[in-house]
RNA sequence: GAGCCGUUAGCUCAGUUGGCAGAGCACCGGACUUUUAAUCCGGGUGUCCUGGGUUCGAAUCCCAGACGGCUCACCA
């Protein structure tokens, strides 16, 4: 990006900042314009210096990262500067720098990006320290960082310039680090097994693989309204149709629904499929990978989630949708199966219970009120009714149950699963099914994908699939309450710029 | 979408019954060559979220709005 040295100074300019862009135009008086500098070559990272001081203690390093906090002593200055691997004191002394660098100290501010070199010591007090010879400054911070010993707490701060939260929240870099290394072991574990990870269509005609209201959004040469994704089952199953027998992606789907502590409207799911495997062998893959992420990323399969105590050690417990419900509640399986007598047990249960309500809506309140808290182990949840799983195979000795499980742990849902459904015939009639629902209001409801049907009439293989919200794994990582710790940019309003509504419109109907 | 709660200095937070706007850190000035939440002396830097209203007087009470958090509803 271009842009002169005339840039205007920020609406909320105040005393601090004021007294920085003083620093910084002193230093461009001087022919120090930080911002000119384009490089800086470190020796060695804050962590090398401290971990390697037997070796390095005596020798010159140079490091560079951003300035957290100073402390002087008239002619000696200590100074915290942290790179991305951690902390490492700098030592600065006036018969060092001599007297004009050393007031160049001056122009320093908490939060700066400096580079310095000098040689590794010890001080009295033992802190493994840079005795600074030379200093550069790389560039200048005109905004004062955080408070050093609460951090950032305001949330909304937080989520908006999440830069600040991790400058100032050693959880917050944690949090996301965790992330990251979470998903670099998914990643190695499914390819191992052989599974090809593989991108698709964000943008798509037919938002299908789920149950969910898509965005919508427009092409503007082609003229044609297309929809963001809600999963990539369908097209990662026409790459089973193709031969791609193990193939699995990491990426963004976008569901238009509200905000909660456990949704965001873009999340992160991984979807993998295995041909010539059903579900029971996805059930393994799933308890392997996730404890074998969790060994890899924490050291332990063994997490604290809110205060509870979740083991990611396989093998988890199993349970049928049906058993699961009937042992959390008086409701006997046939009440489970009837509209009527589920809507007079939700009646009875507190639950909503309005004529109006789908039964599967309705059992899935009666689920998720009185049996999704109480899974706080690592569980799977099998043999959902067929009704609520039109991608998924059902039992060929009852029909009415789909071979199809749901991972749950920390009281949260984790994900998806189930023997995928290849019968094109079956497929289109459970589709039609769905467009049955969806005409008579249910937004949610399966689209028709003549596209799909027509990939698995070529013969899909005997496949398991699996779909894991990636986001919700971290959150057990993590321990975090919300999602949106541990999504970067969490789904925010924009900050508005309050107009001033016309207040009193006197003389103006609204 | 509904209910409850919150919004005060750059940050973290106090603010009593409606009566001059407060503290710590940060910052500014001064002292200090081994500190590490450095210390000591001096300095308060503000659209009390916004707009109305009540009142002699509003951060405080009332109304409306913005944004956020939590709970519920829908979903994963």
């Amino acid at each position: 990006m271009g842009g002169g040295s005339t840039g205007r100074p920020p609406a909320d300019e105040n005393e601090l900042i004021r007294n920085r862009r003083g620093k910084l135009a002193r230093l461009r008086e001087r022919g120090e314009d930080p911002f000119s500098i384009t490089g800086y070559s470190r020796t060695h990272l804050a962590a090398e210096v401290r971990d390697s001081f037997g070796t390095l203690e005596g020798a010159t390093v140079r490091v560079a990262g951003r300035l957290m906090a100073r402390r002087r002593h008239g002619k000696a200055t200590f100074a915290d500067l942290r790179d991305g691997s951690g902390t490492i004191q700098l030592l600065f002394r006036v018969d060092q720098l001599g007297e004009e660098r050393y007031r160049g100290l001056d122009d320093l501010d908490d939060g700066d990006i400096v580079g310095a070199e000098g040689e590794v010591m010890k001080t009295r007090a033992g802190e493994i320290t840079v005795a600074a010879a030379g200093l550069s400054l790389l560039a200048k911070a005109l905004r004062p960082l955080p408070e050093k010993w609460h951090g950032l707490r305001d949330v909304e701060l937080r989520y908006r310039r999440r830069y600040l939260d991790l400058i100032a929240n050693e959880e917050t870099r944690r949090a996301f680090e965790v992330r990251s290394r979470l998903i670099a072991s998914i990643r190695r574990f499914l390819d191992e097994r052989g599974f090809l990870e593989v991108e698709t269509p964000m943008m798509q005609s037919v938002a299908g693989g789920a149950l969910a209201r898509p965005f919508v959004t427009h092409h503007n040469a082609l003229d044609i309204d297309l929809h963001l994704r809600i999963a990539t089952e369908l097209h990662l199953k026409r790459l089973v149709v193709g031969g791609m027998e193990r193939v699995y992606e990491i990426g963004r789907v976008f569901r238009n629904e509200g905000v909660s502590t456990q949704h965001n409207p873009e999340y992160t799911l991984l979807e993998a499929y295995q041909a010539y495997a059903d579900y029971r062998d996805i059930m393994e893959l799933t308890e392997s990978m996730v404890a074998r992420a969790a060994e890899e990323v924490l050291g332990t399969p063994k997490v604290t989630y809110q205060g509870q105590e979740v083991d990611f050690t396989p093998p988890w417990h199993r349970v049928a949708w049906t058993e699961a419900v009937t042992a959390r509640t008086d409701l006997t399986p046939e009440e489970l199966q009837s509209k009527e007598a589920a809507r007079q047990a939700c009646e009875r249960l507190g639950l909503p219970a309005d004529p109006e309500l789908h039964l599967s809506t309705m059992v899935d309140n009666i689920f998720e009120r009185f049996v999704q808290p109480t899974l706080i182990a690592p569980a799977f949840v099998t043999d959902y009714p067929t009704p609520v799983s039109p991608l998924a195979k059902a039992h060929g000795d009852r029909p009415e149950l789909a071979q199809r499980f749901e991972p749950f742990a920390g009281g949260m849902e984790l994900g998806n699963a189930f023997s995928e459904l290849n019968d094109p015939d079956e497929q289109r009639r459970r589709f039609e099914e769905q467009a049955r629902s969806r005409a008579a209001g249910d937004e949610e409801a399966h689209p028709m994908d003549d596209d799909f049907l027509l990939a698995l009439e070529y013969a899909m293989p005997p496949t398991g699939g699996l779909g894991i919200g990636i986001d919700r794994l971290v959150m057990l990582l993590t321990d975090s309450a919300s999602i949106r710790d541990v999504i970067l940019f969490p789904q925010m309003r924009p900050e508005s710029k309050q107009p001033t509504p016309p207040a009193d419109q006197t003389g103006s109907e609204a």
